[in-house]
DNA sequence: TCTCCTTTGAAGTTC
DNA sequence: GAACTTCAAAGGAGA
């Protein structure tokens, strides 16, 4: 874990959190995303690269200072803990709202009350009193509110998770392996974003399906603008920051085989797809799409990003007769659609 | 009961 | 360092 180190090292190298991928959609979709905020208001507005190295930036001086904001065992934290957090669900937002955050800038990101982010749930909602996890010492303490990333083996959430008071040296190693929950990953920006707006695609499509509202959520992040997006990009961030202070052993690699592991076939078979759209749009280039193969180059009116807000779903689209993007070998949705605008 | 589906992003692994 | 793999959430569907 080259991030955990902590202090300003650890801002330096494991706060650079803005991830490659993250950087690459947007190099990617940036021609047509350029296009798409020339006319949108957002003229000036900084590229999204540079607003997210000025996170960078401010996180180190968050975390080189008090480190997570609000973590450091703020005054009137106490109380509020053991008051308000049982009874509300504390969030990165509601943090903002109620004890604005101590890092000015992202005081705007958690304090929008209004808008997209106005009720951004409880995925973040451990952020609020990291003051109980942090260094406090006291695992297990009754007041202490588990992080939601921590899972139990059985999948229910426990309130002491980590109470060892049981526990003795010589307890086997697999006892423990079997035992110790699970610390889940936190939750990256579209994750975020599909917490947010899963209520209303449901509520807007009637849909139940978390695989075609995923769908739709997919191709709505990519309609959102740079700003909007940047609010998660900076939620995100945030998770991992704290899920970094309070797992400083943890991995990602911890989890792995905890799933069942999907068709390694299956999944090749998909990357390898020549009609797979990412594969054409990656290999040829937005400027090249004549040589796209058809189902790249499909383009549905629904899923054109001026509609993509109200993109039918796709079994809608089955219904109407359109072209189904359903199944393992219908091709998928093309929800770079960043791309395909212009 | 378990796995798949489906999305994007982060992080880990492999070459 | 590029490419690939796994997991994170969600809940219906199907085995």
């Amino acid at each position: 874990m080259p991030q955990l180190d902590s202090g300003g090292g650890g801002a330096g190298g494991g706060d650079d959190l803005g991830a490659p991928d993250e950087l690459l959609a947007f190099q990617d979709e940036g021609e047509e995303q350029d296009d798409k905020s020339r006319d949108s208001a957002a003229g000036p507005e900084r590229d999204l690269a540079e607003l997210k190295s000025s996170l960078v930036n401010e996180s180190e001086g968050a975390a080189g200072g008090a480190g997570v904001p609000g973590a450091g065992a703020g005054p009137g934290g106490e109380a509020e803990v053991g008051a308000e957090a049982s009874s509300r669900t504390p969030s990165l937002f509601t943090a903002g709202v109620h004890r604005p955050l101590q890092t000015p800038d992202l005081s705007g990101f958690y304090s929008l009350t209004s808008g997209s982010m106005g009720q951004l749930p409880h995925t973040v909602s451990w952020f609020t009193h990291p003051s109980l996890m942090l260094g406090s010492g006291v695992p297990g303490h009754p007041a202490a509110i588990p992080h939601p990333a921590i899972v139990p083996p059985s999948g229910k959430q426990e309130l002491q998770p980590y109470d060892r008071t049981l526990k003795t040296p010589a307890e086997s190693k697999a006892e423990k392996e079997a035992k110790k929950p699970t610390i889940k990953k936190p939750l990256n920006a579209f994750m975020l974003y599909m917490k947010e707006m899963r209520a209303k695609v449901i509520a807007e499509c009637t849909l139940k399906e978390s695989a075609a509202i995923n769908q739709i959520l997919g191709r709505r992040w990519h309609a959102l603008s740079r700003e909007e997006q940047a609010k998660y990009y900076e939620l995100a961030r945030k998770e991992r920051q704290l899920h970094m202070q309070l797992y400083p052993g943890w991995s990602a690699r911890d989890n792995y085989g905890k799933k069942k592991r999907r068709s390694r076939e299956k999944h090749q078979e998909s990357n390898t797809d020549p009609g797979s759209p990412k594969k054409c749009r990656a290999r040829f280039g937005l400027n090249q799409q004549t040589d796209w193969c058809g189902p790249c180059r499909w383009v549905c009116p629904h899923h054109h990003p001026l509609f993509a807000s109200s993109c039918f779903p796709d079994s809608a689209h089955v219904l109407l007769g359109l072209q189904p993007s359903f199944g393992p070998s219908a091709p998928q949705l093309h929800t770079d659609w960043g791309g395909h605008a212009s």
